[in-house]
DNA sequence: ATCAAGATTACCT
DNA sequence: GGTAATCTTGATA
């Protein structure tokens, strides 16, 4: 993908079979790539949370594999989207080896490229506001709808063609806020949300 | 077969 | 601040 430009090269498997913690501090800033008949919506990665398979109980791996939650325990590098509440889809970035049941969850982006077809697919229609545009992608429900991400997409291999993560200038380590995960019941206090400082495209404060 | 819970969001007071 | 909307999933019988 061209942005500014500047080619930005797409993240490689090796980068995903990492340690969940890791992933999710370094995926902060990088490009998230959804392709859409040849159409590139873009968005930088801001907000992100990590869930561990083994000891932590708000995963939904954490009760071993199910059929719903199977595809995070394949290697890492791929998409784990997920229904929820009746309503939504979020979506994940599995990581580490297999069967550890690692990931992190996408909370929020910045729209970048194509933000008329993200606000078509959201809100439908192509002109918003820029209080429309901060509402546009700043939830991990929000940004499946704004880029078109559903059950079809859960398993989708991140070093394909259709959806991608590219790399980019790296955050800075000052810049990045720490914190507990939100909306969960189980494991409330382990600080694994971090995302950009002062950003506006994050979910909450 | 039935049931409760859910990694959310929009809208209300 | 509170809560309705909406339905899949995994557990239990």
């Amino acid at each position: 993908m061209i942005k500014k430009n500047i080619l930005l090269n797409k993240l490689p498997k090796s980068f995903y079979i990492r340690n969940e913690l890791t992933v999710a501090r370094e995926l902060l800033g990088k490009i998230f790539v959804r392709k859409i008949n040849g159409v590139e919506l873009t968005g930088k990665i801001v907000e992100i949370e990590a869930y561990n398979g083994q000891m932590d109980e708000a995963s939904h791996a954490y009760i071993g594999k199910t059929e719903r939650n199977k595809v995070m325990f394949l290697p890492g590098g791929l998409l784990y989207v997920y229904f929820t509440y009746g309503m939504y889809f979020c979506s994940n970035v599995v990581t580490g080896k297999e069967n550890k049941g690692n990931a992190v969850l996408l909370r929020a982006i910045e729209p970048l490229d194509n933000i008329e077809l993200m606000a078509k697919n959201r809100f439908g229609k192509t002109k918003i506001s820029e209080k429309e545009k901060r509402n546009l992608t700043s939830g991990p429900g929000k940004l499946c709808i704004a880029m078109n991400i559903a059950r079809e997409q859960n398993g989708t291999d991140l070093t394909g063609n259709e959806i991608f993560i590219c790399d980019n200038d790296s955050v800075k380590e000052s810049d990045i806020v720490t914190s507990k995960r939100i909306g969960i019941k189980k494991s409330v206090d382990l600080p694994w949300r971090f995302y950009i400082k002062d950003n506006p495209y994050i979910s909450k404060k």
